[in-house]
DNA sequence: CATGAATGAGAGTTCATTCAT
DNA sequence: AATGAATGAACTCTCATTCAT
């Protein structure tokens, strides 16, 4: 009845250090967060931080593992609604875009793991990339057999979205400081909303998938 | 004369750190990379990191210093040598690639950084990275002055060529692995060549800026 | 009746964290042992071993006091079918060396707590290691009253036959594997059956007691 | 010159750190020593413990390696002024009681490191302890082929001399508080000197390998 | 009687950094 | 310019023990 006070609250405890591990590690990077500043953060005791997850490594794959079904959930949500594989993409893009924007952890660690080709989780991040992945491939590819889409190379392009709004959403603050101080003219899009910058990236997909596509 | 020596020595020492630093702090992060390994990885005391770099962060600040006004350097050099708006960015984005490609450190701690908005280095980052994106930039607004270039949004065009790039190169090991282990049928660029990979990207970034571009 | 089952239960539970804890203790030492460790050996919950015995070290009590009291209980029992105090003797020491043999545990603990002049167990194994001890020495002291033995160290003998009995059953896998790697040819009796070895130890004393004693 | 001043003296931290060592690990075991205590009663830094010693086991490594060699050449020493198997055992015998008297912590570390088989330790145990076995084992079996030793169980033997000396020692306190608490009539030898003992055993072991041996 | 959640203290170990030579 | 010794703080992780149910 009382359930809803935390205090006891197994599933309430794990949630808890989730989600400061989810703020810390895509601050701070995995290295660079230590178990007593999240054991604070999360008002529990750092013993339990081991009691719910064996280590460190261990809790990191919980939180990667959280938040990439989270995006991949919400694409194949969103996606399943069409069958053009050119709605599909712009979905894909667009849904990528306004969950990286919401949830500006997601970027921060998956850059962060990309960057060194997964040195913390390398078997458990291959199979959520190759998931994401594959998701984005398919819908090229039913295009493609469609004769709706040019032929590609699926992984660059992949590339090119992720890479994009990942930095577009990482850079936010360093774009807008950027912004007040700069001297020289400079665009550095800091007033941007991820809607635009959804829409624009999705518009040079299209370009370069759709000849004489009009945008 | 001892005075010379004793001062090359200096140099090179300084130098065999900034190259053993660069080698850590690419593949193991900031946070990961200890001041013990570096000693033992240069060969050199590790006080004597202390005596040349006034503390790790300062070092750190010397790496990327140093490998971002290599790549600038790089590309400055060849972008010199047409007027061409078109010929320079086609130009950029290949010598990006293939230096990225030849000095893989630089994707992974350009991509460590701008997960974190550069943390550990905000001033420092922010001007190099200013004066990367400000070339990529010049030469849109050129081509756009002149008449070739549509106009587009230089920033999220630059965040797709670098994103990508150095996507693909800090994931080549990760892309491999899957190819080999894959069941599913799914092509993850792993024996693209970069130089295959420059120019797809090139040809999408031209497809964008001038319609009706041919490949 | 529900009453006796709960109280049947209760003594199950108490006598298999003993039980548990005997294994632990004798195998990884007092400190070694962790309550962790010895809840999930005997399938009980954590806090139930607080809930039965006040704390580590209560717990430690009672597993050497039950030992010690088995031991005595073995040997009080086969003694008392003989008056003669040579058989008594020999009776002791073939006891001994046949519970040591088939509860490893004995000398491991016994041991352990004798090496540090029971810094953990002060007063109770003082109580039962005299007990046990007055017992040898009381046979001792009647076979020199009914001139049968001659004068002798006690102390010194009752640590020659346990010392030795105790060595030779915990160092039996470590002399298991001299005996195979060695290149050098050396008896460590690694196939010695312990009843040789306390016949050994029995004639052994009574050569010393009994002056002319044949074998 | 001002060598003696322990700071910055590497062999003398060493030492402090080792000699506290022998301190801790005899008392209070391997598990219950902790690096925090010995840091402090060696007056070191405990970083300077890793600095040395790569880690707890390998310190308890050296420890060992340390005073098993001590009591090895105390005995090859003494042993070596001359021929008689039967003086060279009562040597052994003697040279082994008075250094385990004056280096308690001998007998303590050995009876624990043997209590579990050389469980922290098993190839150094095994190899230090076959090497002084291996030099009683010699004696005896010298004797023997003079004719002067009986056939024995050397490895039975040599556990009931250091079984009993190393009990002796490790006992000692214990025997003495008996000694004044005592209500009962015990003699639990708790004034007597290491010599009378060592004499006793030897004694003794003589009886059992010389048939008609007058003490 | 029994459990899982929670805790504070301390474990071993590594860290960046400085000092003395 | 260069080294090895030294340090204090921080690290990840485990401990014995208790609380709430």
């Amino acid at each position: 009845m009382t359930k809803k006070i935390q205090k006891r609250d197994a599933e309430a405890s794990k949630r808890s250090i989730v989600l400061s591990a989810i703020k810390l590690f895509s601050t701070r990077g995995y290295a660079g967060t230590s178990m007593d500043e999240l054991a604070k953060e999360c008002g529990l005791n750092k013993a339990m931080i081991f009691y719910y997850f064996k280590n460190k490594k261990g809790l990191y794959e919980a939180v990667m593992e959280e938040i990439l079904q989270e995006i991949y959930k919400a694409i194949t949500q969103k996606i399943s609604s069409s069958t053009s594989a050119e709605v599909q993409l712009e979905t894909f893009i667009k849904t990528y875009g306004t969950f990286a924007c919401s949830h500006p952890y997601l970027p921060a660690l998956l850059l962060k793991e990309l960057s060194d080709s997964g040195a913390v989780l390398p078997q458990q991040l291959f199979k959520s990339m190759r998931k994401l992945f594959g998701l984005f491939s398919d819908i090229l590819r039913r295009g493609e057999k469609e004769g709706v889409f040019k032929k590609s190379m699926p992984m660059v392009l992949y590339f090119m979205v992720i890479g994009s709004l990942n930095l577009i959403v990482t850079t936010k603050p360093l774009r807008q400081k950027a912004a007040k101080l700069d001297d020289i003219e400079l665009d550095t899009c800091s007033e941007c909303e991820i809607e635009d910058i959804s829409n624009y990236v999705t518009s040079n997909i299209l370009l370069v998938l759709k000849p004489f596509y009009k945008e």
